[in-house]
DNA sequence: GTGCTTGCAAACAGTTTGCAGATAG
DNA sequence: CTATCTGCAAACTGTTTGCAAGCAC
């Protein structure tokens, strides 16, 4: 659905345009969002880059999340009873599928979305300017191994 | 839609079948839990009860709500960036339109949601065993206020 | 009287913040 | 050279847990 490569190069861009400095461990981060479909948590991430960057640390990460979150580059996905997870290629609402028990989450391909959007705006009168779509299941991976 | 005192009776008899019992501060919050449309958060609730519990404690809050949550008698909408908010009156999933300025809650009719869970089963495979669909928008008290 | 419940306080977990030293541009 | 970034550690916040005393049944 997108080019890991060229989803990549238009964030070093988007950091570079501004103020931004590119250091090595922003590099790595950016590469490892991109090339993630599972929606990482940070410790995720954090776990990912102690090969290249053993002394790196939480805060750096989080600093750089909420960095890409502010430029509307991420989208966070906020849960009170679990770590935050993070999408790098699709940084708008759109609906998510998340397995219960392992806590995969995918991107089902609904085309009712947008239209369930609208009847709320028309029905309440609200402009809408944000939404989480969440569906809870068991993934076919774990219900197999039941 | 609800009726308060109907629900207020039936949420004590759910406890009383059980070898739960009923406290002064458990009645207390149930007939706060379902006077509440506004879908209160834990310290909203320890406000309201100071009156007639000044020394009643957020512990005790939580775990009674804990206990409602697990014989599915409260829904819980957990929130990473702010307090949990709970609906003791419609227990179940359903849509909610939350003001991004006041935090206020409301449920607004949307008869296209069921369609949509049932797409994303449909589309996915996966069974789905719960949902989560918050639009964030302004509340017209705040969009007038502005 | 028994054992569930309360109230208090400490613990918990994920995230954020502050700061001194390091480094990208 | 300078302002931003990193890494570390402490702080923060909402919620949970442990425990002794209280109270519903």
């Amino acid at each position: 659905m997108v080019d890991p490569q060229a989803r990549f190069e238009a964030l070093v861009d988007r950091l570079r345009g501004q103020e931004y400095r590119l250091t090595p461990q922003r590099i790595a981060l950016l590469r490892l969002l991109v090339a993630s479909d599972g929606h990482p948590s940070a410790s995720h991430l954090y776990d990912q880059l102690q090969d290249q960057f053993p002394t790196t640390s939480p805060g750096t990460i989080y600093k750089t999340l909420n960095l890409l979150k502010d430029l509307d580059e991420v989208l966070e996905l906020g849960f009170s009873d679990d770590d935050n997870r993070y999408d790098g290629n699709k940084p708008y609402p759109h609906p998510h599928l998340i397995c219960v028990r392992c806590r995969k989450i995918m991107d089902p391909e609904v085309s009712m979305a947008q239209d369930l959007v609208q009847q709320v705006a028309q029905q309440s009168g609200y402009q809408i300017i944000g939404h989480r779509l969440d569906f809870y299941g068991v993934c076919p991976d774990c219900r197999e191994s039941e």
